[in-house]
DNA sequence: TATTAAGCGAGACGGTACGTCACGTCTTAGG
DNA sequence: CCTAAGACGTGACGTACCGTCTCGCTTAATA
């Protein structure tokens, strides 16, 4: 339809220039040229129209440097631009502060982050068949040691995520996963 | 006051029961059983509101275990304690979305995000002075490392955090630390 | 067309239950399993519907009672029944008040009117061809005093109509017509 | 209140302006500088609010001519004024045809449309008690015989009342009355 | 002791947005 | 080709809260 794409990218602009507070189904009808019951025809509520736009935002790409740190590095480099110069940033803490309450939307946002997710994990995945991690190493909890204190400073601390901090997490990261290879821990982690 | 306490547990009630949307100041005037303007002559707005309800809750206590790793391991398994018992885990994401309209709101939840977090700092501080971390280790840093994985964990995709999970970050973070002052990586994190 | 008759009984049916308002086109759609456009290509819109469907409904009777008194006793008995058992009481008020909005429904509703008092007039017309009423008495404005009052007090007053009622009308106006032609009034009322 | 009488005033305007149908809430509200809901806390619904709006409406006056004929004709003369040249012509047709539905309402018009009938009835009642009327006629009666006809040509058949229609009316009935009192009739309506 | 003023609950106020409904128009499949 | 089905832009509905603003009514300090 030609009105669904009009409300989707009135639904993304608006986001940008306002956050989600500020953002409001009356003002996509007037800037999509279109009637509040024809969004409402299609999303239940403001949410799940959020949801459907940032679904059309850039997802991030798989890439192929050759290595798994090479990997990571562009990949992680790509999730930071992405949450800062779209309203992602902005809109996802809202999305997961709605999420809980209705059994729907939850599964709605909880498919998206794990759609979000998924080129990171593909990348894991590759680099445990190449040998590059030690076989049995659970490439989810991986992502998520990676992914944690990236997305963690940007939106909560609000400090700075440079170059320097992404490649510092990659070889904490890394250098763990592939020490514990060698027996130096106690524990045994990052195995399933 | 009398009526500000009454207020803020209103607050807390209703945060508890409805997360931030489904909460009105209408709602915390009608069960604190004072008017309006007795809450917006002390919070100029709703978000402040919240912030100063949550601002009373427990913080996480300074465990004294004796060595870093249980410090970390109580202080942390507490963090997760809190978040999923009390609104906070519903209310923080809140805060954080909202976050970045307002300039003055900016300040109050980073002053409040930084409280939280001084417990951790200051036990990574210790590990450095008892020499449990080498010496030029960012502390600051360490803590992001520490908690993004979990507090991604809880708040975005949902999946469960426990004790084995909590282990996993620490020992990940903690070993990459360790293993650096022997040279072991290219690399040299953890240092400011 | 099959389908028109089915949109007239489809409208009289909802008009019955609801009254006018709480009448919709779309209900009349849907109940006549008509798509809304088979509609709106009949009638320009909601109300000359209405009008359609109440012409459908039955007219007054020419009674032939052989006596002026008579006829107009079993006309305007019927008349009372027809206002109350039909959506005509409930719908007439609400085309009277549409009137002198639209010109075009101003005329509609006008021959409507028209058309449901000629039977009356008739019955006028044929008491004066028969010397029950003495020659030049206007016809058209004996009707609207054995009318009016009856109308009036069914759709305004509400108070009860009964046989009691309507016989004091026709007294009322006949004798005082019969009276005149005696000279027993200054004014010369009922002649044109 | 400031804000009532505001309301009340621009819906007697619009009123005129749009008749009852192109009469909106919305607009009462815009055009009394008044919030919606400040409307909606005083009355429930378009239709009290339209009945209250009459209410304020200019009564018929009590007229003293000194003789029931000469009272009648003044007051049926304001009557007619009125409902030409205030929104009540247009409104009254409309506020009958809603009622019927809702027992409140139904209530509410009620009353109304007996207030406005008041002063008609103390005419007939003065009359009676001057001996201008045989002893025992009902002068509620009376009023119907006398209001029905200008009414429902006023509103109904949209012919022109003028002086002379009144006069027939009034004498039509007046006559008829009196002359019951002779014995003239075999009926003798207009006693309780 | 009497007066005044500050702080309070209550809730009305002008607004903005909500999500729903029906209007009358226009498009699309299917018989 | 005409139809049912129903999407569309529009605009009003009645509701919920926003943050501001009077109201009287305590209640304490001042005169």
């Amino acid at each position: 339809m030609v009105a669904e794409r009009a409300i989707l990218e009135a639904t993304l602009e608006l986001l940008a220039q306002n956050g989600i507070s500020g953002f409001s189904v009356e003002a996509v009808a007037t800037r999509a040229g279109v009637g509040k019951a024809t969004i409402y025809r299609r999303w239940s509520s403001k949410l799940p129209l959020v949801v459907d736009a940032i679904t059309t935002l850039p997802e991030l790409q798989l890439p192929d440097s050759g290595t798994l740190r090479g990997d990571f590095r562009q990949a992680l480099g790509n999730l930071v631009t992405i949450l800062r110069s779209s309203p992602l940033g902005r809109v996802l803490p809202q999305l997961v502060a709605e999420h809980g309450g209705d059994r729907d939307l939850d599964h709605v946002v909880g498919r998206y982050l794990e759609r979000r997710r998924a080129p990171l994990v593909e990348i894991a995945r590759r680099g445990l068949s190449r040998g590059e991690l030690p076989a049995g190493c659970d490439a989810d909890m991986l992502v998520d040691l990676l992914v944690g204190p990236i997305v963690n400073r940007l939106l909560f601390s609000r400090r700075p995520v440079g170059a320097a901090f992404i490649d510092l997490v990659i070889a904490t990261v890394l250098d763990s996963a592939a020490g514990h290879r060698r027996g130096r821990s106690s524990a045994r982690p990052l195995k399933r």
